[in-house]
RNA sequence: GGAGGGAUGGCAGAGUGGUCGAUUGCGGCGGUCUUGAAAACCGCUAGGCGAGAGCCUCGUGGGUUCGAAUCCCACUCCCUCCGCCA
């Protein structure tokens, strides 16, 4: 959410901004509402004001039965016409409160021009694709040679885009996890196992509502909905609260289930466990104080922070620079990492680093007081640490052996018995 | 799932229809004193809107009333007991 008296201020800027990011917003009805309710609220303001005065009169009145009377009677006539008044400030005030729900946030001026993910600039590019001594299988006959995936059983259960991890894959995905969080609490971040469940204003706050609605998990009955990354769960948990500046800045490292719906993918990525609708992730957040500099500066360490993970477990990857058109509408600016994928040819995002300024710290209302006192919205960032399924996928397919087995990454082996090898020959 | 109690500022905790945006304590900030610190003492210290006058906020949303932290209704959350249960 950006603040009222700015798009107040800069309405072209925001319809300029609108259209690069390819969203849309009624800057003009938003700003029709916003004038409409001011002048309601100085309106019932004026009431309100005379009301008090009128109170105080009656107090004041005492013994004095006829002042009294008739400080009361104007009292009536008050509380009559702000009953007309007030309804229609609420309703003014709530329309606009949704209509500021869609407003996105500024990109920063090193964010790329595009319309799409073609437009995405790639920053860097490090390590180099495998050359292969053998024809390398792709990440489903891999595993399922190797007694890993059970994919049509997953599916019997939960429908498509559901999997079962079997026999090492689940020693590998718990040995990723672990090693993921043993590295990031290694640099000051704090551990954090969250709900995978979360109230409604926690994906307000996060921004995933109320434009990602259709694509997150919903539990009517309990009014609780499936979080698709730890990040709604870490915004929901400081909102409201005043933090104070010696405290910042706040680092977590946290693990959760992922839920997404993926409404609207159904021809894309339907081999494999590329995408689907459940898995696990480690996530860095970062709540700091709201200086532009330091944003950036965090946003770069959570990247470097990634990109020492996947350099540990030695797969090619790239960093690209997301344009204005494919980056989400709360963000200043974000980085993806994308890690080689060999069945594809081609580099797949695996980690999400970005920085949002004050905008989702508005809708979470999470504040902080400065050491001179005054209070202000903090900076959130997040980036993943290591996201499980993808992340599997990547290490086996890089790391397959010519007679079907997975070399395990040095950094990797303390968290799997020391073993150098998943799965057995079977090529 | 059943019964009862509760929700007030950073925290603790008064306040049961008007002079209460709110007693007090702790914490925090500033000062006096001190070589420095501690102790003691003094002062300041909720948030939001508004250029300002002023307005709003005592869990949330409604209602009663000239007037609500205080009364009524609904909801949310927390605590205690019972039941069930990993």
């Amino acid at each position: 959410m950006l603040d009222l008296a700015f798009i107040r201020e800069h309405p072209d800027l925001i319809k300029d901004v609108a259209r690069r990011r390819n969203t849309a917003v009624d800057v003009d009805a938003l700003l029709a509402i916003d004038a409409d309710l001011r002048a309601t609220r100085r309106s019932a303001e004026d009431l309100r004001a005379e009301q008090n005065r009128v109170n105080k009169a009656i107090r004041e009145a005492g013994k004095d039965k006829a002042a009294r009377e008739q400080a009361i009677a104007r009292g009536r006539e008050l509380a009559a016409e702000l009953k007309e008044l007030e309804p229609r400030e609420r309703e003014l005030d709530a329309q606009l409160h949704d209509l500021l729900l869609y407003v996105p946030n500024i990109p920063d001026a090193s964010v790329p021009e595009g319309a799409g993910e073609d437009d995405n600039v790639e920053i860097k590019r490090v390590g180099e694709p495998r050359a292969f001594a053998f024809e390398p299988l792709d990440h489903v006959a891999l595993m399922r040679g190797a007694n890993m995936l059970d994919l049509e059983r997953g599916v019997r259960v939960a429908g498509s885009r559901s999997y079962i991890l079997k026999g090492d894959a689940v020693l590998l995905e718990l040995a990723l996890l672990q090693f993921a969080m043993n590295r990031v609490t290694a640099r000051g971040f704090t551990a954090l196992s969250v709900p995978a469940m979360a109230k409604e204003f926690c994906f307000i706050g996060n921004s995933q509502f109320p434009r990602g609605r259709d694509q997150t998990y919903a539990l009517p009955e309990d009014e609780l909905f499936l979080v698709g990354t730890a990040e709604v769960a870490i915004t929901g948990m400081h909102s409201g609260e005043i933090l104070r500046e010696q405290d910042l800045p706040v680092k977590y490292v946290a693990w959760s289930p992922c839920f997404r719906r993926e409404a609207g993918t159904y021809g894309k990525d339907t081999k494999g466990i590329m995408r689907v609708h459940q898995f696990e992730k480690v996530e860095q957040y970062i709540i700091c104080r709201a200086d532009h500099e330091e944003s950036v500066q965090w946003h770069e360490d959570l990247l470097a922070n990634a990109e020492e993970l996947v350099q540990a477990l030695e797969l090619p990857y790239r960093v690209l620079n997301i344009c204005t058109g494919d980056l989400g509408d709360a963000k200043v600016k974000g980085y993806d990492i994308e890690c080689w994928i060999p069945s594809e040819n081609r580099y797949r995002e695996t980690h999400s680093d970005s920085y949002f300024h004050d905008y989702q710290a508005r809708r979470a209302d999470l504040r902080y007081r400065g050491v001179d006192g005054t209070v202000r919205y903090v900076h959130t960032l997040n980036n993943t640490a290591l996201a499980s399924v993808r992340t599997i996928i990547a290490l086996v397919e890089n790391h397959q052996q010519a007679d079907g087995t997975i070399r395990v990454p040095d950094a990797l082996r303390p968290y799997l018995g020391g073993r150098d090898t998943l799965g057995a020959p079977w090529r």
